[in-house]
DNA sequence: CTTGGAAAGTCAACAACGCTGACGTAAGCT
DNA sequence: AGCTTACGTCAGCGTTGTTGACTTTCCAAG
């Protein structure tokens, strides 16, 4: 592409897979994949009076327990504002409990009640549906390619949340 | 996981990649590599009067030149009144130039502008930039595996209009 | 030629969910 | 005592999605 003679005339590898019109299969990928990706959980939401913010906020107190509403906000990459409105609702309407913390009283602690891990189970049942039987089809190879690229495209700072989690759950 | 007794102890296949917890690492990539997917152009997008959805028209506008409204639709997935809300400002900006058709005069077609081909290679660049970094990393198995995982997990429907987009693009 | 329906556009209203800015309180740290 | 941190909240705004209702334009079938 830069060098316009062809691919792979000096590094010895094929790199038929960085063309433009690769990159942009991938995009559009990403784009196709996202929505059915959110499509299931979303169903089930519409008739709540709950949206996607409130999934991903349920979703990583469920994570990680009794993680404090600053964690949550380096996490979800929005404003302390913005994850307020949603956990106000969540907590009036009695799917997460506020603790406030025991070393540090400034601190809140953010917990599933059995209402908000039922919730949270039956979202991420219909959510882990669609990947398992993607992940089925395609198999572990390609899960592991998906994984990598994944990775790779993350932000540092995501990468590093992503990571920590990932470590916690193992 | 169901069976409690471990593991492949009956299809001969190693189904450890379909545990919930390797599920849920999945559906927590996709949510932190898709902020970084859409992190760069939106830095761009912010400075003008546009959002994502401006973003997203364009990008297939460019990729479908000539594209009814009604095609448009189907690809994004949103409302009539939602896009033509986007596409009232793109046009207005001089942006897209919107056609009436020729033997179906109901049907206006799109088009970039000059100026909007600018912008949409500005924001193509940006995005391309991360996704070509990734892919790079991640080598040319993975970027396989990835494509094939998101390929199963979108909707039949998204599954199509990815598949038409392809061919016209190859 | 009339009429039914499809395609497109518009107006109005609303909801979800981002944002900034400002302010207040409590708690911890120096 | 004074600064910083963590959190909550009020007010306001922008983008982007939704539904509902209505009009115009146009093709095609009766």
């Amino acid at each position: 592409m830069a060098d316009g003679r062809g691919p792979s005339s000096h590094t010895g590898e094929n790199l038929l897979f960085l063309t433009d019109e690769q990159l942009r299969q991938g995009i559009e990928a990403m784009f196709f994949a996202y929505r059915g990706f959110t499509a299931d959980p979303d169903k089930i939401l519409v008739d709540m009076a709950y949206g996607r913010a409130h999934h991903r906020a349920i979703h990583f107190i469920n994570r990680a327990p009794g993680t404090t509403v600053n964690n949550l906000l380096g996490i979800l990459g929005v404003t302390k504002q913005s994850l307020n409105r949603v956990l106000r609702t969540l907590i009036a309407d009695g799917l997460v409990k506020s603790q406030v913390g025991k070393t540090d009283k400034r601190e809140r602690h953010l917990y599933l009640t059995d209402a908000g891990r039922a919730l949270e189970q039956t979202l991420s049942d219909a959510q882990r549906m669609r990947m398992r039987s993607a992940f089925r089809d395609a198999g572990p190879e390609a899960v592991a390619g998906f994984r990598t690229v994944l990775e790779a495209m993350m932000d540092p700072e995501m990468h590093h949340s992503y990571t920590r989690l990932k470590e916690n759950g193992a």
